[in-house]
DNA sequence: CGTCACGGCGTACAGCGTACGTCATCGAAC
DNA sequence: GTTCGATGACGTACGCTGTACGCCGTGACG
């Protein structure tokens, strides 16, 4: 495994990917660069891109390695299967804080938008119609986000404390659970 | 006001927030540089630093400028107020929605908190003790972050009309607010 | 009339992402 | 055993970024 080896390759996507998050979580978000991101892992910087074909791809295998522990529960109620979903996920995210940005970020909100297609057909087996499918996981959807989007800077200055978000992210849920069983499912 | 002008300056703080304005909702967000800023105002690079201390502190002016038309309502209802502020502010930013990605960046979203404060004081003034009035603003802000955050792409693509997304955007505001009235404000 | 503060500007630097070309090394085919 | 194509690692170089710094011309004030 010396130096210039040839097709036994002792770097990976997996192993740069790996490497990325780490020096993201060390370093933060903005100190990740490729150059840096090959010494940490004593590689020259354009060996990078014989596993990923762009920082936005290395961007991408971040952000999937941080979401593939979020799974949907294959319940029969529908109103288990959303407060799972958005409270493990956002669980997840929150104990991931300082790549949220990266995860939110327009361009890659695909990866939470899988996770929420997945959702609606669990809505579905639920015994959800499509139409109301769809609606709980938009407006659940949304809320779920913007939880992400505003607990996890409120967290990083410290200002409150998780447990007191956490609730406050409960009671909302359940409100807005409630309010949907109401007006949309019904 | 040829070259090399005095105390006599063409260029203005405003001038050139208003200028980036332009600039990134004509060539995105990505293509704003200070070089490009400055020759679009038939400025070297180096004299908007005159005005506008950092790059931050362009896009603070920028976010400023973005938000300025968000009011709050001063109404005795308690749901009048949250709704006015959720929907209109969602209105303001979709009809800038290159400028979202701004926005909701970590670093700025004090301005949408600022926002969020007022509206608190206004919970208060109508009647909503303080902790109630937290807790809205925290459950409502969440959803409409979240509307922001997620509706802007998928409008930008193209995949969704915006009347369907002004749609489920009032089913789940009320959703949340009848439940919030039942579990918050009792 | 002298001087002074200030706005505009050009130069320069460090850092970025990455296109491109080269070279060593391997597995497979003969 | 020898050759050959594929593949991965690497160094160099380009264009772009934000911005520190110093110079210059000007209008306002004492």
């Amino acid at each position: 495994m010396a130096a210039g080896t040839g097709t036994t390759s002792a770097l990976t996507r997996e192993r740069v990917v790996v490497a990325a998050i780490a020096l993201a979580e060390r370093d933060g978000l903005a100190d990740l660069s490729m150059r840096r991101l090959a010494a940490e892992l004593g590689a020259g910087t354009m060996s990078l891109y014989n596993h990923v074909s762009d920082k936005e791809d290395l961007f991408d295998g971040m952000v999937e390695a941080v979401l593939a522990p979020v799974r949907i529960a294959d319940s029969a109620d529908w109103r288990e299967i959303v407060a799972t979903w958005a409270t493990d996920g956002r669980q997840v995210l929150l104990d991931r804080i300082d790549l949220i940005p990266l995860v939110i970020a327009p361009q890659r909100l695909v990866h939470l938008g899988r996770i929420s297609g997945a959702v609606g057909s669990a809505l579905e087996r639920a015994g959800l119609d499509p139409g109301a499918a769809a609606t709980v996981v938009r407006v659940v959807g949304r809320y779920f986000a913007g939880a992400v989007l505003l607990d996890a800077p409120r967290l990083r200055t410290g200002g409150v404390s998780r447990a007191a978000l956490d609730r406050t992210f409960a009671t909302g849920l359940s409100a807005l659970l409630s309010g949907l069983d109401a007006e949309v499912v019904g």
